[in-house]
DNA sequence: TAGATTGTTAATCGATTAACAATC
DNA sequence: TAGATTGTTAATCGATTAACAATC
């Protein structure tokens, strides 16, 4: 019986911050804080944060602030932080390696099972302990193996394909790395990294300092 | 004697959107394009595409549409994407590496000159044409090169310190995949790829439907 | 010309900020 | 208690959508 009455996309995405910030300050020992002094870490208004959280629920005491470990906890489980989720890589490219390697994502409760690849240099390779396996058996792999989480980290020509074979294995997430825009059913998670469009806003405002 | 009232961010950053889809529009031999067609690809309504556009001229002929091949100019021009920049890397491990062996940056006016590390044994390496140099050398070659993009591929605990350095060698724009919000002047251009937050946001949608 | 579709204004919707009563 | 700061309502601001006149 979740109240949960959707919570915009826009409160979402400041979540991840307010999480990294809040890790920091566990990290020195820091017990209190208030949303004015959150303000002038993350940047966003002491206004809007009071309002993003109360989205779930009332975390903070008056004329105290919020306990900083309770609100590291409380965000930690909003964003899933407290489950373990399973992941595989296709591609086994610098990318699908570099993320492989990334010790960060296995602190936060994601594990990399293993890598898939379709080049025969590749397979049989390891990445830490993580083994690079055949494409081709990759529905098997699936069906044999917990995997909530497929990463995509191909060419673009093959994410879509790739796409399909999670789909149809039964994953529940695909975190996607390829520069396009998969087509997926309502009830399959997507979230894109843009590396492209992130590069071309950098750009963007290059080219207006320039023009000024 | 520019008009821009300054563009806002939200309709910046879907600037690189149109332009990807134009540019698959182009490669078919497309030739024309109404904003209801651009919509249906996009996901964007028409009317945001329209009101979108319109925020730097008016490109399109009423009654017609859009002609692909000049849209795709004009947008390439407003990111930029006209224009040469060369870059360095800080951090060969293998998001470096993957951004290095990118093919598509490249083909974006993107070039990366070389690669930095601290790690002797990396030094000397070549990815691609692509050297790794000591990052003790990295103001000598910012001096005696025309560099105007640092990006940032190291740890956290290194990404202010070499930013640091690249700001005092007048680099003019940061793209900073640490996971950690860099001070910088005003006249330096910062753009975050945030890997950690995106799979943050994967994990709390996937979450959200295990609620369900 | 008639039909189509833009460019643009006005209406609506949603997100941010301001303000302050509640309360620790 | 007095001071501080939240939670929450109301006001403002900005972004999206709708509508339609302009025009190709």
């Amino acid at each position: 019986m979740e109240k949960d009455l959707q919570v915009s996309i826009t409160v979402i995405r400041r979540l991840p911050k307010y999480h990294r910030y809040l890790t920091e300050l566990l990290e020195k020992g820091i017990r209190k804080i208030s949303s004015q002094e959150l303000s002038n870490l993350t940047g966003f208004t002491a206004s809007q944060i009071r309002q993003d959280l109360n989205n779930f629920g009332g975390f903070g005491q008056q004329g105290y602030g919020y306990n900083v470990e309770d609100l590291h906890r409380e965000l930690g489980k909003i964003l899933g932080l407290d489950k373990k989720y399973n992941a595989i890589i296709v591609g086994a490219g610098n990318l699908g390696q570099a993320i492989a390697n990334y010790k960060g994502f296995e602190d936060a409760g994601f594990k990399i099972l293993s890598l898939f690849d379709r080049n025969p240099r590749m397979i049989g390779l390891k990445i830490r302990d993580i083994e690079v396996l055949d494409v081709e058996t990759i529905k098997d792999y699936i069906a044999n193996h917990k995997v909530e989480i497929g990463i995509i980290t191909t060419p673009k020509e093959s994410a879509q394909i790739i796409a399909q074979i999670y789909i149809e294995s039964g994953i529940k997430g695909i975190w996607n790395f390829a520069p396009v825009d998969l087509v997926h059913p309502d009830n399959i998670v997507v979230e894109n990294v843009r590396l492209n469009d992130s590069l071309f806003i950098l750009s963007y405002f290059l080219n207006q300092f320039d023009n000024k």
